[in-house]
RNA sequence: UCCUGGGUAGCUCAGUCGGUAGAGCAGGUGACUGUUAAUCACCCUGUCGGGGGUUCGAAUCCCUCCCCGGGAGCCA
């Protein structure tokens, strides 16, 4: 491990008069007479490091004076107060190496504010800037906050396979997994013959863990998994990706009522270690991305999610006086437009629909009492619309097999599903959290492709 | 996939009535300065997304294709 200290740290214990050393990327260079400030990230918080490199210093006009926005170094020299407002701390270089230079001709970034949009054509540079570097550091401490909250609570972290051979989830279209030669495809019946192919049949990357997740739920107990997920959907929307992350926990001996407060939990606790743990990336995306950020985030832990029926929010929506462009009517779903109003200007917060007619959701959801709603729930939140959709899960054999029947679906595909039912069958429930619609939310990044690394969307795949 | 708005300098954009292109920032040079979006002066920069058409003449008008943003659908 090398000797030097991450910025963050520096910043964080300020230890003044003592020897230090840093490596980071040089992000600006200002002279003055005498000496020249440079700020350094390194990549471990926003700030920047200033350092003060004297002229008296070796190689001052041939390094130092060339140093640009991009160019990789290290510096060594004693941690200083800084006279000047601005920052608490600096650092005075005895010694400053450079390992690797930046163009200041060709390098794409600036020492100004891109566009996000430009920064998506420079995909292996962008997480050198403030935004996305932040976006980075606050993906992987949600990413730990997901495992520590189920772990705390007991749930066991499940991998589900990413190549299934399930085709019975119904979730959207799906990528085929194969290693048939493309150029000479073998056939049967004029359709591609995957009998011929490395599993022996048709595999595809998955679009859900859900199905394979109630296996293990109804074995060992509260379960979660946490991974990437594949739609070949043609959307092309802020909040779409063709390769995305969801996090599935699925609960035994649960209802509705109980994944309805799970779900809620989890989002306020995500909520509370983003801003416990990620102070600085929140106050960065106030400033430069969404000033209404902190505010929406308190109010996200202030109160209770607000809870309505499928019902009642048709009847709301009915009532209110607003016209829409998509008529209200119950039994068809609610569009964007009505989910927001009720989300943004009804109830200004996080919101739970519930109960939705069963004509319009999957076989697997438990049919409510009245025979004709689901005890499914889907959670809206203000700017981006759903985040989570969850349900009870169809326990009972009969009215499991009549609802795949219902569907049009095949049931031998089900049988190891229907096993589930036959034997020792619980009541149960679980949700999906799409964990890039999260990260916008806490974020208030608008749009899906800054806040995943290499976005994957219809047409677009780079690296 | 549908609707809609775009594509002009490295970046962000302006470009009138059709007359062969301009600003800010960035970059270069110099000055100045405990600076911090530093400041000031000067300088450099163009496949006007691609192809076709109309015209004496097209960044500008027409057709077509590609790409991008916003909205919608599908959903997480």
């Amino acid at each position: 491990m090398s000797p030097s200290s991450r910025i963050v740290q520096l910043i964080k214990t300020q230890p003044l008069g003592q020897a230090v050393e840093i490596r980071g990327w040089v992000r600006t260079r200002r002279d003055s007479k005498g000496f020249s400030f440079l700020e350094i990230n390194d990549g471990s918080c926003v700030a920047n490091l200033q350092v003060i490199a004297e002229e008296s210093l070796p190689r001052y006009e041939e390094e130092i004076l060339r140093l640009t926005t991009g160019c990789a170094v290290r510096i060594s020299g004693q941690l200083a107060a800084s006279p000047a407002r601005g920052q608490a701390v600096e650092l005075k270089a005895s010694e400053v190496e450079v390992y690797g230079w930046a163009d200041p001709e060709k390098y794409p970034l600036q020492k100004k504010r891109h566009s996000f949009e430009f920064l998506r054509e420079i995909t292996h540079l962008r997480p050198r800037t403030n935004s996305l570097g932040a976006v980075a550091r606050l993906r992987s401490a949600l990413s730990f906050a997901v495992h520590r909250f189920f772990q705390e609570q007991g749930f066991l972290h499940l991998h589900t396979p990413i190549i299934t051979t399930s085709d019975c989830e119904g979730a959207g279209e799906m990528f085929t997994v194969t290693t048939l030669d493309l150029n000479n495809l073998p056939r049967k019946d004029g359709r591609p013959d995957f009998n011929q192919d490395f599993f022996g049949r048709q595999a595809n990357l998955t679009v859900s863990g859900q199905l394979e997740a109630e296996i293990y739920c109804l074995a060992l107990g509260n379960v979660y998994t946490f991974g990437p997920t594949f739609r070949a959907e043609n959307s092309n929307t802020s909040r779409h990706l063709a390769e995305f992350w969801m996090i599935e926990p699925e609960m035994a001996f649960c209802d509705l009522a109980q994944d309805m407060q799970v779900a809620e939990a989890f989002i306020k606790y995500l909520v509370q270690y983003a801003l416990d743990n990620c102070s600085d990336e929140i106050e960065l995306f106030t400033n430069f991305v969404d000033k209404g950020l902190k505010g929406r985030l308190a109010a996200v832990l202030a109160q209770d999610f607000a809870r309505i029926t499928y019902s009642e929010a048709i009847d709301r929506l009915k009532t209110c006086g607003k016209t829409f462009n998509f008529s209200v009517a119950w039994g068809t779903d609610l569009q964007s437009e009505h989910e927001r109003y009720l989300c943004e200007e009804v109830f200004k917060r996080p919101l739970i629909v519930s109960d939705y007619p069963k004509s319009i959701k999957p076989f697997y959801m438990r049919v409510n009492d009245d025979n004709t709603t689901v005890a499914a729930m889907d959670i809206l939140v203000p700017g981006i619309g759903e985040i989570i959709g969850g349900s009870q899960r169809e326990e009972r054999y009969d009215r499991l097999v009549s609802r795949i029947k219902e569907q049009g679906l095949n049931l031998p595909d089900y049988e190891w599903y229907l096993d589930l039912r036959r034997y020792g069958t619980a009541p149960h429930a679980g949700f999906g959290l799409g964990f890039e619609r999260l990260i916008q939310f806490v974020s208030g990044m608008a749009n899906i492709r800054e806040v995943i690394p290499f976005p994957r969307t219809p047409g677009s795949a780079s690296l």
